[in-house]
DNA sequence: TTTTCTTAGTTTAATATTAAACTTTTCAAT
DNA sequence: ATTGAAAAGTTTAATATTAAACTAAGAAAA
């Protein structure tokens, strides 16, 4: 969305606001996901053994709720982790639709190497901001995400 | 991201900072994506219409520079917006290695009706904030994508 | 119990996205 | 002028992403 269109000033200013929100969070996720490169993850497999490793094991259906992804993603993702050993599908006994996807301890061992790196970048990242600036930053975000 | 990490407070704040930024950017483009896909078009489509609507024809490495997107990716989408009549791709006649792409009548006049409604749905979203509370949020943005 | 509805997961088709290898064209250096 | 480097665009292979159609399993209703 460019910068050129000659609406209100108003929308003029709310469409500068979005476009500088858009690319902090592009910048920011460039930056973590370099890192990731690095250990051969891409952002939505860490995100699925993320949420494996702080949340314990879940369906694949509960995993595409908490990442926000499409069941046919999540499959997909799943089948890739599993390939490389990094999570297992057990079927539920006593309802045979699910799958419990549990971490693997080569799974785990690779978020315990990666975690703390992606979170001090992160830190180091939004640390730019003082304590009342994150705290005022994190209010307006609440706001614009209010919707879903 | 969860939120479910024992860090140090200032991890935990930075991160919380980091997974409300990510939702509020999440929660737009959803609703912006939602009301482009009603016109049959994608996200990264509609930024190639755009950008060429409000910055006039240019080369595909010039898109990809503007829309931070990779070469491969930029030929991808101009051949889907070529098949369906929105922009054409012209030979540069002095310096043969380039493209000049330009937008068709018909895709001008498709920006210009999805355009306004798209800006419509920016200003209502970031009008959730007052005047200071968006000249904070872009200082605030500036600053964490400095770093590009 | 048999039928019907719902839910979890898979598959398919389309677009997106990148890195890397490749082609064509231009430009610079010898 | 010829050779070699650089630049624009394409292709390929891999992963991502969704919607929609599909399968299998369980639950509810008849």
């Amino acid at each position: 969305m460019g910068t050129h269109y000659k609406g209100s000033k108003k929308e003029i200013n709310a469409l500068n606001v979005f476009i500088k929100l858009i690319r902090a969070v592009e910048s920011l996720n460039s930056i973590l996901n370099t890192s990731l490169s690095k250990e051969g993850l891409t952002e939505s497999q860490f995100g699925v053994l993320e949420a494996l490793f702080h949340l314990g094991p879940m369906s694949q259906k509960n995993l595409g709720s908490k990442l926000l992804k499409s069941g046919g993603n999540i499959t997909l993702v799943i089948d890739n982790l599993e390939k490389r050993g990094l999570v297992t599908r057990r079927r539920g006994v006593v309802d045979r639709r699910y799958f419990s996807i549990q971490l693997t301890d080569k799974g785990k061992k690779l978020v315990e190497s990666i975690f703390p790196k992606q979170l001090k970048i992160i830190t180091e990242e939004i640390g730019i901001l003082n304590e009342n600036e994150q705290y005022e930053l994190q209010r307006m975000c609440k706001l614009i995400g209010l919707k879903q």
